[in-house]
RNA sequence: GGUCGGUUGGCCGAGCGGUUAGGCAGAGGUCUGCAAAACCUCGUACAGCGGUUCGAAUCCGCUACCGACCUCCA
């Protein structure tokens, strides 16, 4: 088995992995918070965790992968100073129901993960389901001395756990001195947290809050961050193998999860910490406010001003899995339409390679020993902190190697029969299996294409035998027209979508 | 202001001290009735200035620019 190294952010390096059970590996990823629609970052982080996940299951691992949907407690605002829970914010301007928003957007949101052609996590936890593991998490907090209650809401404190060694902003690289500073400044307000740098476990509804559960403190809702150390624990243990998320969930929730969990459980959660960068557009930051997004409904029509067209969600996933996970990715309608081009050809090499037949039985070739160090150094790759853009450098320079051999430039005779087919089992399954991209075409419609196209290529074959060359190119022109393109080759005439 | 990361050829994007990344676009060629597709070859890029080293895109320092986080965000 190849040896599996990932980039861990707790150490800023690059570890070899070691899973704390023997073949096993416990996976949790932070999931959006069901408020709105997905973003397009989301579909990016999420996808880059799909690979992963599908990478670890190929290298034969058990992996139990959770990812969670935040449906209570992420604030608007600041909690001292009248915060309102996202989807209680979103319920009351919509005039919905709570768990209405949360049940329009969750299914938005799985529906998308589809969409890309994402698997479904193992289990797929919501914060409102298990209210009682987070109050248990913060009596637990209390009773160690790691929180404090004020006024029916319960605070986590920060000073108290730098005090007993632990090591606050450890994942973040957050000064405890600049924190500690900014907390004396705060006091001088009315703030309910003694420091700044604390932050709520539970909160006490107002009156007009929607939604709201009893706990010993007050009724009220569980703070951010704490619904993920609860379901983290529950669901994959008090110490699992990694944590994933966006980047921009370091700080404060990752760090303050690292922080819950080392309060209430003794250790901290997950021995590697893996965060996926943020998507661009244009060079820039998505936000709204500056015009600058796009929605993946946008970039599915090309309803946008930034594109010129619309790229199928397999063209955006593949687009995706060109850049590594921990670079930042720039959105633009150039480099989209080269991604398209590289993604079909991609696409219809795999057809290439079903035809191909290999005659050779006996010593291996050069070539022969080319496409196998090839197909090992797609798996090196990825097992190198799931490398995709150079494991997909790899699936191209076979790609070349295929039609060639297809297109008799390389001649099969030098192709051993256990090379095609140790080949032909890889290279499809890698795509489909560990990358998750698949043939975007309709499936309906492509029998009666197919059909339709076996007999015009017939037609056309006959022409060019008759050397009619005026029919043979009316057919090819319209066919292009209709953009489909022709491809004549030395074992006849094959077509594919342009 | 603080913390962290980035700046690679026309565009996107790997790269982690010495060896061709790759995709797209472009040029030339092979093949072809012509064309397309396919295949082959090519461009000689690493923000700037210093330093370390036999050797740096890769390490160190400074400068410039960009971005993320510090407040809701994947």
């Amino acid at each position: 088995m190849h040896q599996l190294f990932v980039y861990n952010s707790l150490s800023r390096t690059r570890e070899e992995f070691q899973p704390i059970h023997e073949g096993k590996i416990g996976m949790y990823v932070c999931g959006p918070t069901v408020y709105s629609d997905v973003h397009l970052g989301n579909c990016r982080t999420f996808t880059s965790f799909d690979v992963i996940y599908r990478f670890l299951k190929y290298m034969g691992y058990k992996v139990r992968y959770v990812r969670n949907i935040t449906d209570v407690g992420h604030l608007v605002g600041d909690a001292d100073t009248g915060a309102e829970d996202k989807i209680s914010r979103k319920a009351r301007l919509d005039q919905l129901e709570p768990m209405e928003v949360v049940q329009r957007y969750a299914n938005g949101f799985q529906e998308m993960m589809n969409i890309f052609n994402l698997l479904p996590p193992d289990i797929e936890p919501r914060a409102t389901g298990h209210i009682i593991e987070q109050i248990e998490m913060i009596q637990s907090l209390l009773d160690r001395g790691y929180a404090y209650e004020k006024n029916g809401s319960v605070y986590f404190d920060t000073p108290k756990y730098i005090s007993r060694d632990h090591e606050y902003g450890i994942l973040s690289g957050r000064v405890v001195e600049e924190l500690m500073q900014e907390s004396r400044d705060d006091l001088k307000g009315q703030a309910e947290k003694n420091h700044s740098s604390d932050f709520a476990l539970w909160i006490k509804a107002e009156p007009t809050h929607l939604m709201r559960w009893p706990s010993p403190w007050s009724v009220g809702f569980p703070g951010w961050h704490l619904e993920c150390s609860a379901m983290s624990t529950k669901y994959l243990g008090t110490h699992f193998d990694i944590h994933g998320g966006g980047t921009d969930l370091k700080f404060p929730h990752h760090e303050n999860e690292i922080a819950q969990n080392v309060g209430a459980c003794g250790e901290a959660p997950a021995n590697y910490w893996l965060h996926t960068n943020m998507l661009l557009l244009n060079g820039r930051k998505m936000s709204k406010s500056e015009d600058n997004s796009v929605t993946p409904q946008q970039l599915f029509t090309g309803d946008s001003k930034h594109f010129s067209k619309g790229f199928s969600p397999m063209v955006v996933r593949f687009f995706m899995l060109q850049a590594h996970y921990r670079s930042t990715l720039d959105l633009t309608d150039e480099a989209l339409i080269a991604a398209e081009k590289g993604y079909k050809r991609l696409m219809e090499v795999l057809k290439t390679l079903e035809t191909l037949q290999a005659e050779n039985t006996g010593d291996l070739s050069d070539l022969d020993q080319e496409i196998v160090s090839l197909m090992d150094g797609v798996i090196d790759d990825m097992a190198d902190d799931f490398n995709t853009p150079k494991a997909l450098a790899k699936l191209f320079e076979l790609t070349s190697k295929i039609n060639a051999l297809g297109g008799r430039q390389l001649d099969p005779k030098d192709l051993h029969k256990d090379t095609l087919m140790r080949l032909q089992t890889f290279f499809p399954s890698f795509i489909g299996e560990v990358l998750g991209l698949k043939d975007d075409s309709s499936d309906q419609d492509q029998q009666l294409v197919g059909g339709l196209m076996e007999l015009i290529i017939e037609l056309r074959k006959n022409a060019r035998e008759h050397k009619d060359w005026g029919t043979a190119d009316k057919i090819r022109d319209t066919l292009t027209a209709l953009s489909i393109q022709l491809k004549d080759g030395k074992d006849g005439t094959s077509w594919a979508k342009s």
